[in-house]
DNA sequence: TATCAACATACCATTATAATAGGAAATAGG
DNA sequence: CCTATTTCCTATTATAATGGTATGTTGATA
């Protein structure tokens, strides 16, 4: 499984805050309840969130979340890439600032970076908004 | 970080084994000192090839391990799937028999789905006989 | 000013990762 | 047949990540 339930639940929480996003705030509680995760743990899922402007808080009565921008401003590559805390599918990719020393004679970095840059392509071809829309296919088949 | 060290590594080993296919078996401790890794934490990986019949091996002097098939019938994502125990994005697709409960409103599983077939078509389209080949590109860039 | 909800911090149980250690079994060369 | 060799097999372990839970503080507003 190479995607956490941050990753999932951040881009649940996303679209449910697209799909309510009406006049003002929205509780986290009630994401909570209609996404059935603990509120408590959305908490330190949607914290990430505000803290790189994705989402707004407001506290006290009258207050919850509400999206920065627009859904379809909002990429899902991006999101995974910040809750996942970057996605490279190896060690060497991850931009350390270190270069492997094995390098030179490595023959399967070439691979690698392939991988990642068909990952990043998919990925970033998405914002919440094209989430948003899958609904309309309605895809109730068996896993 | 995607992919674990037994992935990466058991590559390394399969493209190590078809670069010395010459006659006979290739001891386990020549590789790890080529490739640098702990000859005893390579056994626990070579092992799991073993009884998957991707490498053969031989006990007692002058055994060691060799590939069981050619170097072209050795698909990278079999080996990825084999060592990391799948590699599905999401549980939900883990095919572990059940269904989601939330899979008929779930807005993100087309999507993980998308992934999962990116991901699986780029590691299907490359065997260890086309990872040897990376070296004539000459990868000696800065990661 | 009471209430509500975000924000902050700390803690915790379980699992995965990345090994290491020690010995048993088999094979081939002498 | 014996012995060195090398795979094979079964633990054990340290560290980190995952997936939470608990408690309390701050700030907005009705």
């Amino acid at each position: 499984m190479l995607i956490s339930t941050k990753g999932r639940y951040a881009l649940r929480v996303l679209i449910d805050m697209a799909e309510h996003n009406g006049t003002g705030y929205i509780k986290l509680m009630d994401i909570a309840q209609r996404q059935e995760i603990s509120e408590k743990y959305l908490e330190s899922i949607v914290k990430e969130l505000v803290r790189n402007n994705i989402v707004t808080g407001l506290r006290g009565k009258g207050g919850g979340y509400r999206l920065s921008k627009e859904p379809d401003d909002i990429i899902v590559g991006d999101v995974l890439r910040l809750m996942e805390g970057g996605l490279a599918p190896v060690v060497c990719l991850e931009n350390s600032g270190k270069t492997c020393p094995r390098v030179a004679e490595c023959r399967t970095l070439e691979f690698w970076r392939g991988l990642d840059d068909v990952i990043r392509q998919y990925i970033d071809r998405y914002t919440v908004a094209d989430l948003m829309r899958t609904e309309e296919n309605g895809n109730d088949y068996i896993i």
